[in-house]
DNA sequence: TGACAATGACTGACTGGTCAGTCATAAAGT
DNA sequence: ACTTTATGACTGACCAGTCAGTCATTGTCA
């Protein structure tokens, strides 16, 4: 996985991914059909973990629903924007339009998972009157969109200028919540 | 550069490249040194009138800041987000990492340009007293997030679920500026 | 004006190197 | 002994980059 997030499907080796893995190129083949397949493969496993990450943080039960997402968000930053994690969406971005597959597995397991969670989390935050503007709901996007933004920045921009993510999507909450209590 | 785009560059022919351009493939070394310069300096010049068609729009003179940024929204949507050109800025994303050349000058022209544009408009309206939240002038990345989401969203999943990416901007802009007015 | 020469943009067959995928052989396991 | 698993040298396709040759255009001279 190291290798083709560094070099993407097409220029990366399959005798460096061997050699990464500590066996001959040979051995690949008896567990992968092909090098679309593999990288197909391994990038189905790899996701699993980073949505375990995602969900695995327990929410508080009486929690509000900005300390939830900021919660989420703050896991998400510091587990996956900020580490290897993050370059593995980056290369889903890149690769997803020339492999359907991956893109369709990464769209059914993450990204409409993902938004229909974050939709509820909108839906009850309107219901309990943290969140005044409805129309979020349709657009649950919205909420995560500094996500994004911060994963791409620091694989592509965080050498020219620092992004501190989390304090972004703090003024982001701010935003759909109201200001913040002073922290 | 549609080639590119269509394949990536590490799976990209130069036969096909000339091909497409209607020359023979030593045509191209006369005007590129190699497939790399190449890639880069195709990429700069097509970057140039991506540029200029963001700043393209004048703004009304009467307008409020909600208007400029959404009638600047509106443009990036339908000139960049939902055409070709918004494929190019994914496949800058895609292979910025591997060549820095092209992810400083996309920083440079583009990136930091937009954001301190973005940032002016901000405080403008910060004095006008269209935006309440100041933390936001520290920042724009927030302002400008739905788009981008927009221009991934549109190349890997809108055959899954078509994004309204324009209804999703003003969306994001009720919450920056309040609700919107009567449409 | 017409014949000839010079130019250089363009061509595409060719080369050398790279790399996905194979398979005869070897090692490990049972 | 024999089955399973692993190896890595090998093959053939592929492709970036080269370069000897072509030819339309422009310039020169009688």
């Amino acid at each position: 996985m190291d290798e083709f997030i560094a070099r993407g499907f097409a220029a990366t080796r399959l005798d460096d991914v061997a050699k990464r893995a500590g066996v001959a190129k040979g051995t690949i083949y008896l567990h992968f059909k092909d090098k679309e397949s593999m990288f197909e493969e391994l990038i189905r496993t790899a996701i699993v973990p980073l949505i375990s990450r995602l969900w695995g943080t327990p929410p508080q039960p009486g929690a509000s629903v900005r300390d939830m997402v900021e919660g989420f968000a703050k896991t998400f930053i510091e587990e996956v924007a900020t580490t290897r994690r993050g370059d593995l969406v980056r290369l889903i971005v890149a690769e997803g339009p020339r492999f359907p597959a991956v893109a369709d597995f990464y769209y059914r397991e993450v990204v409409s998972r993902g938004l229909a969670g974050m939709r509820a989390l909108i839906e009850l935050g309107i219901a309990r009157g943290e969140i005044q503007h409805k129309s979020l709901a349709r657009f649950p996007q919205i909420m995560v969109a500094p996500a994004l933004i911060a994963v791409i920045w620091q694989s592509l921009f965080s050498r020219h200028a620092p992004l501190d993510a989390l304090e972004m999507f703090r003024v982001h909450l701010d935003l759909i919540f109201g200001e913040r209590r002073t922290t």
